[in-house]
DNA sequence: CGTTGCGTTGATCTCTATCAAAAAAGGTGG
DNA sequence: CCACCTTTTTTGATAGAGATCAACGCAACG
């Protein structure tokens, strides 16, 4: 996979005109950390933000005292730093690979002025800013509404695509994946499934699961 | 409450200086909506976005044979047909007021040439979202990993204040809306909290929740 | 003083995480 | 193609967290 490619695959960039994202691959670079490499130290200048493609980052405070504190541990998928480019001019803490990680590095200056001069791009990131501020909400919504049966029942109806007249929704990883995105077990989600299998509101055909009756399936939210 | 504090109580807008707002606050204009007052229709030319102070407004299509289908209700606090601000050139749908509503209607041309012609003003909205999008990312991962009192105590380790030496965490709402803010019900609040005070690591004043043991708290996360 | 709304407490019941184990699905090598 | 092993998924039994329902204390307010 090239860097536009690889590029195209973080949600911030992704909606990004491909003439722009090309002058970004311009200015990334891809750095790979070993287990316990420093990334940037506390106070640092904030040069960059980064994206991990594979790995674990951790980021951390040290008390005066020597205590170590972990605020957060990044993973693949994960932008971080990213205050940095929006108003710091230092990192506000240390950040230190606690796997091997592979993560691309985007100056904040470049972006900043790929921004800038660019009011289309800044119009285009502001609405996938948008769009996923909008899911995350409703994600909140349902997590704090829905028990089980309901958050499965919307995710299929927000996620499945018609295909022969029928909607069917697709997934690519595990079910155990797919658990994890509405908050829940892999048991207790295979438990839901088959409660709607058993009412013939939805069927299961290899890594398809197919809506036989929307409207019950509605009644469920 | 004059025009410019309610722009600043809209989140969209709270991180931008004061210049700025005070154009916004020269081109946005204050809307009364009788309940079931239309507001615009699917197909019209999308001029401007809106921000709801007091009531509902319902975004729907009409199918082809006369079915009408709720896709949105949007409450108090809600901005809406934001969409519109960044990509279409028309409404997705119909949108009419099923209360009495009050909005603030902000053209979407007006809005986008504040934008355009300042990259600081662009900057910081930006800013404005991604940390939205960190707390909103942070609330999901509670709501999914945390029991009721670790949320709590995250929640109050989070948002307290250092005052005369002590942590103190300071609403001015209900509890009842604090309950909803944690995915959670006033009553089940409510034993949360009395866990703590009953345990002396918090202490409640008036509407002020003091932090005796900020180490015992964040244990519970 | 009644009334109204908020907050707390108690009792109960439901949902779902957990633990344990079986079943099914995928690989792998012969 | 089959036997074997690993991983994923399902099923069952159980326990615990928290929602629900109901009632009461309490303050603000007309």
């Amino acid at each position: 996979m090239n860097k536009l490619e690889r590029l195209k695959e973080v949600f911030l960039f992704s909606m990004m005109p491909e003439e722009q994202l090309q002058k970004l691959a311009g200015f990334c670079a891809f750095r790979k950390l070993k287990r316990n490499e420093i990334l940037f130290l506390d106070e640092d200048k904030a040069t960059s933000f980064y994206y991990i493609i594979s790995g674990k980052v951790k980021i951390y405070k040290v008390s005066p005292a020597g205590q170590e504190y972990t605020f957060e541990i990044h993973k693949s998928g994960d932008i971080f730093a990213e205050a940095a480019i929006f108003d710091r001019e230092t990192y506000p803490a240390n950040s230190q690979a606690i796997e091997d990680s592979e993560l691309i590095q985007i100056p904040k200056n470049d972006f900043i002025a790929l921004i800038v001069d660019s009011p289309r791009l800044t119009l285009k990131i502001m609405h996938a800013y948008s769009r996923r501020l909008r899911s995350l909400v409703d994600m909140i919504e349902s997590l704090s509404m829905l028990d089980i049966k309901a958050r499965l029942a919307k995710y299929l109806l927000q996620n499945c695509q018609t295909e022969g007249g029928l909607c069917v929704f697709k997934y690519k990883s595990t079910k155990k994946e797919l658990a994890l995105l509405l908050g829940t077990i892999p048991e207790s989600f295979s438990r839901a499934l088959k409660f709607f299998k058993e009412k013939k509101i939805i069927e299961e055909k290899q890594k398809k699961i197919i809506i036989l009756n929307m409207e019950k399936l509605k009644s469920f939210i």
